[in-house]
DNA sequence: ATACATACC
DNA sequence: TACTGGTATGTAT
C-alpha cells in the first residue's frame, strides 16, 4: 500500500477480482505486482464486466448502508446497545468452554496427492485444475499468487513455469476415505465437510485416552519410508516454519515440543504419544501422514468457529491450539480479521470494513450499529463471532437437501443444443438421484449467457420426481419458457444446470401423508427439520451460545428495497409481479383450491358420492373441439394457445355431466355442469352462473381474484386458429402420427380423472375408429400430448397449472406476445427425438410464412382467462 | 414458492 | 482461447 496502489481497496478497482491474500501461503509476495497481472489479463473480458457490474451493486448496498447508518439516532443507538448488551450477557453465560473441538484440514490437499504420485512435481510450482480453473496449488505456486479458483490462464501469466495436472476425483476421493477412517477413531460422529477437511469433537476420545496405556499411543512409522527415508516422496515443505510439527517421516529430529521420542525398535520405528489434546491431535496428524504420505493441519479450541480459525493458524503441517479458557478466546479474537471467520466473505467483510470494522474487536465495538443495520440473523451472527462463539457440537450429518449437476461449455445458442443439453444433465441427475434413491419436488434450471448472468428459474410439482424424463419433463418447459421470453433473441448460454431438490423421505412417498406422519411422531419427524426449527427459537429467546450455525451475514436490512431488474438484460421481458393482484392467499391453481376445498367437504362428511372414482377424485370431461396436434410451435406468436388462461368456453367444457364421457361425440356443452368442487349439477349452461357457483363452493379458500371475462369474440378467433393450424399441419408433412391423430380426433370426447391424492390421470379409452391408443390431452391448455405415459402426462399438466398460476399472478404485466413457453413444446421434443427429418419439416413449417399468426396475434391480451372466468 | 446473492471448498 | 461445480443458506418478494 505504501509502496503503491492497493488494488485490493482502491478506487475502481475490483476488490472481488484482487488477490485474496486471506489463506496460508501468501506470505510475502508482492501484492502489486499480482494484482497487476490479474487486472491486465482479466480487464475487457465479460466476466470482467460482470464483476464490475456486481462489484457495483455491493458498491450501492454500501452506499444505501451508509445512509441508512447516517439516519440513526443517538436515542436508537442507546437503544439498540441495551439490548446488545442484554444479549452480550446472557451469551456469556451460557458459554461453554467444555468441549474440545478439532478441525482438520488436508494442506493443499489435491496439489498434494498429485505430488505424492508424481514426485517430479515436488519441486515445482504447480496446480491441479485446467486453463480454465484451478481447484488448488501447491505452496511454490502460492508464492506467485496462483491460488484455487484462479483460473489457469491467469496462473500462467503470473507464473509461466506452473505445471497444470488434471484433476482426478476419484483419486482424491480414496484418499479422503482413508483419513477419514482414522478421524472416526478420534470421533466416530466427525463431520466431513469435504473431502479434505473435518470437524471433530475430541472431548470424549480424552477423556478415554487418559486411561489409556502408552501401547494404545504408539504407532508405527510407514514400513517403507522408514526403510527408504528421504527416497520417498516428499510433499511440499517449502514454507514450513521453524516452529511447525515437523513430520518424523520428513525430519529425524521431531519437534521438541513432542514430549515423546520416538522410538526405534526392532520391527521398525514407533512414536509414542502423550495424552494430551496435543498430542492426540499430533497422533492424529502423524498417522494420516504415515497412512497416505500427505499432511494435515489441526485447530484446537473450544468451538468449531475457533476451530476452523485455527486450524490456518499453522498451516501447513501444524497445529494450533487455542486454549479452553474466556481469556484465551477472547484475546484471540479481538486480533482475529473478519475476513478470517468461516461466513464472512468478501461481501460482508467490505460491507463491515465501510463501517471501518476489520477485525473481531471493532466488532464487538459496533454491536449496537450493526444491530440496526444487518439482519437479525446476520447481527446475531456478529455478535458471536466477536465474543467468540461458536458451535460446541459436531452436529449430526444432515440429509442432503438437494442434488444438482451443471457444465460450462462454448456459447450454445441453438435450441436443440440447448435442448439436448438439458437432457443431457437430466440423465446425469438421474442418475445420481437413483444412486441415492432419491425423489424430489422441485425442479431447478440454471443458466449463465455468454456475459456471465446467471438465472435460475424453479417450478414445485406437488409430487416427487426422479427419472430423467421426469426431470427432463420439467427443466424441458423451464428452458423453453427462458427461450420463448428472449426470443427472437437466442439465449446465448456458457452455462446449464439442473437442480432437484424439496426431497420426500423414501419410505412414504406421499407428501401429504408425511406431514401427517410428522404430526403423529414429532420425534421421528422431528429429526432434521423441526429440531431445527425450535432451536431457532429457542435461539431467538434464550440464545445458547451453541445454537449459531456459521452462516453468511448476507445482507444489510436497508438493502431490502433495492430494486435490480432494471439493471438486469435478462430481465427485460421478465415477468413483473408488482402488477399482480392483491392476494393474501397463497397462489394456489384451480385444481389445488378445488382439491382442498374437497378434502375440506369430505372430512366435514359432506359425503359425496365418487362413482367408484376413488376418493379425491374428480372427473372432468372436455372436448377436443379440435385436435391440437397442428398447433404446437415454439415461436411465441401462437404459444399463447397453451396457457391455461387462453381457455375459452368453447375451447373448454368444464366439468360436464362426468359420466356422459361415454359419448364419443363432441356435443358442445351438456345442459348441466358438474362442480369440481361440491359435484354438485349446476343446471345451468351460462357459465357465468356456473362460476359463481364454484367461486361460492371455494369461498372459504377462495382468494379475491380478478373475475376476468372470457372475451367471446377472442375464443372464436381462438377456434378459428386452432383449426386453420390442424389444417398447415395436416398440408405441412407433420410426423404421420400426429397427422392421423389431427385428422382424426377432431371433437374425440376424452375423459380426464384426476385423483387427488396422487395426480395419477386416466382417460377414457379413444373413441375413434381407429386405435391409436388414448389420447392425453391436457385439460389446462388443451393440447394432446405425445406421450401416453401418463406419468409424463402428470408432469404436464402440473406444469400447466402452475403456469396458470403464473399467469394469474403476472397476467397484467403479461407481455400479451410473450406467454410463458410451458406447453408449446411438442415441436422441439420431437425435433429431438425424432430422426432430422422430421423436425426438420418441423422446423420449416414452424417457420412457414403462412403459418396463420395466433391469436396472440391478434391483439393484445390483457385478461386472464382462468378456466371458466 | 421463487429468484437471487453470498459463502464455502 | 480460457474465470468451475456442488451444496447450503439468507434475503426479498
Amino acid at each position: 500500500m505504501e509502496n503503491g496502489v492497493d488494488y485490493s481497496k482502491g478506487e475502481g478497482f475490483l476488490s472481488r477480482m484482487a488477490l485474496n491474500d486471506n489463506k496460508a501461503g501468501m506470505e510475502g509476495l508482492d501484492r502489486d505486482k499480482i494484482n497487476k497481472i490479474i487486472m491486465e489479463s482479466s480487464k475487457g473480458s465479460r466476466f470482467y464486466e460482470n464483476e464490475m457490474k456486481r462489484e457495483q451493486q455491493v458498491n450501492q448496498r454500501i452506499e444505501k448502508m451508509m445512509l441508512q447508518k447516517a439516519q440513526i439516532t443517538e436515542q436508537q443507538l442507546k437503544k439498540a446497545q441495551a439490548e446488545v448488551d442484554r444479549m452480550a450477557t446472557e451469551l456469556e453465560r451460557r458459554r461453554d468452554l467444555s468441549r474440545v473441538i478439532v478441525h482438520v484440514d488436508m494442506d493443499a490437499f489435491y496439489a498434494a496427492v498429485e505430488i505424492r504420485d508424481c514426485p517430479e512435481l515436488k519441486d515445482k510450482p504447480m496446480a491441479v485444475g485446467s486453463m480454465s480453473m484451478l481447484s488448488t496449488s501447491n505452496y511454490h505456486a502460492r508464492k506467485y499468487g496462483v491460488r484455487a479458483a484462479m483460473p489457469g490462464f491467469i496462473a500462467k501469466k503470473l507464473c509461466p513455469n506452473l505445471v497444470i495436472v488434471p484433476t482426478n476425483f476419484v483419486k482424491y476421493r480414496a484418499v479422503s476415505a482413508e483419513v477419514r477412517e482414522i478421524f472416526a477413531e478420534y470421533d466416530p460422529h466427525f463431520q466431513p465437510m469435504s473431502l479434505d477437511e473435518a470437524y471433530l469433537d475430541f472431548t470424549d476420545h480424552l477423556e478415554q485416552r487418559q486411561s489409556w496405556p502408552e501401547s494404545s499411543r504408539t504407532h508405527r512409522f510407514r514400513a517403507s519410508s522408514a526403510a527408504t527415508g528421504g527416497e520417498q516422496p516428499k510433499l511440499p515443505q517449502e514454507a514450513v516454519p521453524e516452529e511447525k510439527d515437523l513430520s518424523p517421516v520428513l525430519f529425524d529430529d521431531s519437534p521438541s515440543s513432542s514430549p515423546v521420542r520416538g522410538v526405534r525398535g526392532a520391527g521398525g520405528e514407533f512414536q509414542v504419544f502423550g495424552t494430551s489434546v496435543e498430542e492426540a491431535v499430533r497422533e492424529m496428524r502423524f498417522r494420516i501422514e504415515q497412512k497416505t504420505m500427505l499432511t494435515a493441519s489441526a485447530g484446537i479450541a473450544p468451538n468449531t468457529m475457533l476451530a476452523k480459525v485455527c486450524s490456518d493458524k499453522n498451516k501447513p503441517n501444524g497445529q494450533y491450539r487455542l486454549l479452553s479458557t474466556r481469556e484465551a478466546v477472547m484475546d484471540f479474537v479481538l486480533s482475529l480479521p473478519v475476513r478470517k471467520v468461516s461466513g464472512i466473505g468478501k461481501v460482508s467483510e467490505k460491507m463491515l470494513n465501510a463501517l471501518g470494522i476489520s477485525s473481531c474487536s471493532h466488532l464487538g465495538q459496533q454491536m449496537a450499529l450493526l444491530s440496526l443495520l444487518f439482519s437479525e440473523t446476520a447481527w446475531h451472527h456478529l455478535m458471536q463471532v466477536s465474543l467468540g462463539l461458536g458451535s460446541t457440537c459436531i452436529p449430526r450429518h444432515e440429509e442432503r437437501k438437494s442434488m444438482s449437476t451443471e457444465r460450462t461449455f462454448k456459447e450454445l445458442s441453438k435450441v436443440e443444443d440447448q435442448l439436448s443439453l438439458c437432457r443431457e444433465l437430466c440423465e446425469d441427475l438421474a442418475e445420481d438421484m437413483k444412486k441415492e434413491g432419491l425423489k424430489g419436488k422441485t425442479v431447478t434450471l440454471k443458466l449463465k449467457n455468454v456475459n456471465f448472468e446467471v438465472k435460475t428459474r424453479a417450478l414445485t410439482l406437488t409430487y416427487a420426481v426422479a427419472t430423467v424424463d421426469e426431470i427432463f419433463a420439467v427443466a424441458r418447459d423451464l428452458l423453453k419458457m427462458e427461450i420463448d421470453n428472449e426470443s427472437p433473441k437466442p439465449l446465448r448460454l456458457r452455462l446449464m444446470g439442473v437442480r432437484i431438490s424439496a426431497f420426500v423421505s423414501l419410505d412414504d412417498k406421499k407428501p401429504l401423508q408425511r406431514s401427517i406422519i410428522g404430526f403423529l411422531q414429532p420425534g421421528k419427524a422431528d429429526s432434521s427439520g423441526s429440531s431445527q426449527g425450535i432451536n431457532q427459537k429457542l435461539d431467538k429467546a434464550h440464545l445458547p451460545n451453541h445454537s449459531f450455525q456459521t452462516g453468511p451475514l448476507a445482507c444489510v436490512a436497508l438493502a431490502q428495497n433495492c430494486r435490480r431488474q432494471e439493471e438486469v438484460p435478462w430481465g427485460s421481458k421478465q415477468r413483473v409481479l408488482e402488477g399482480g393482484q392483491p392476494d393474501d392467499q397463497p397462489k394456489q391453481s384451480f385444481f389445488q383450491r378445488a382439491h382442498a376445498k374437497r378434502l375440506q367437504l369430505q372430512a366435514a362428511n359432506a359425503s359425496v358420492q365418487e362413482e367408484g372414482l376413488g376418493e379425491n377424485a374428480f372427473m372432468i370431461t372436455f372436448t377436443d373441439t379440435c385436435a391440437q396436434k397442428g398447433v404446437e410451435s415454439s415461436t411465441k406468436a401462437n404459444k399463447s394457445n397453451c396457457t391455461a388462461s387462453d381457455l375459452s368456453q368453447k375451447d373448454f367444457v368444464p366439468p360436464v355431466e362426468a359420466h356422459a364421457s361415454t359419448s364419443g361425440c363432441g356435443a358442445a356443452v351438456s345442459e348441466s355442469l358438474t362442480c369440481p368442487v361440491c359435484f354438485s349439477h349446476v343446471e345451468t349452461t351460462d357459465l357465468n352462473v356456473f362460476n359463481r357457483h364454484i367461486d361460492q363452493c371455494l369461498s372459504d379458500a377462495s382468494t379475491k381474484t380478478n373475475q376476468f371475462s372470457v372475451s367471446d369474440t377472442e375464443s372464436d378467433l381462438d377456434l378459428e386458429n386452432h383449426q386453420k393450424e390442424c389444417e398447415e399441419g395436416e398440408s405441412n408433412g407433420v410426423d404421420p402420427q400426429e397427422d392421423q391423430r389431427s385428422s382424426e380426433n377432431n371433437s374425440l370426447q376424452t375423459v380426464l380423472l384426476i385423483n387427488g391424492d396422487n395426480k395419477t390421470a386416466t382417460l377414457s379409452p379413444p373413441q375413434s375408429r381407429n386405435d391409436t391408443g388414448p389420447i392425453l390431452i391436457c385439460p389446462v391448455c388443451q393440447l394432446s400430448q405425445d406421450s401416453d405415459d401418463l406419468t409424463i402426462f402428470n408432469h404436464h399438466v402440473d406444469l400447466c397449472l402452475n403456469q396458470e398460476v403464473l399467469h394469474e399472478l403476472g397476467g397484467q404485466t403479461l407481455s400479451p406476445i410473450n406467454p410463458p413457453s410451458v406447453i408449446n413444446s411438442k415441436a422441439l421434443d420431437r425435433s429431438r427425438l425424432l430422426p432430422k427429418q422430421a423436425s426438420k419439416g418441423k422446423t420449416k413449417r414452424r417457420d412457414s410464412p403462412s403459418s396463420p399468426p395466433s391469436k396472440k396475434a391478434k391483439g393484445p391480451r390483457n385478461t386472464i382467462d382462468k378456466f371458466f372466468r
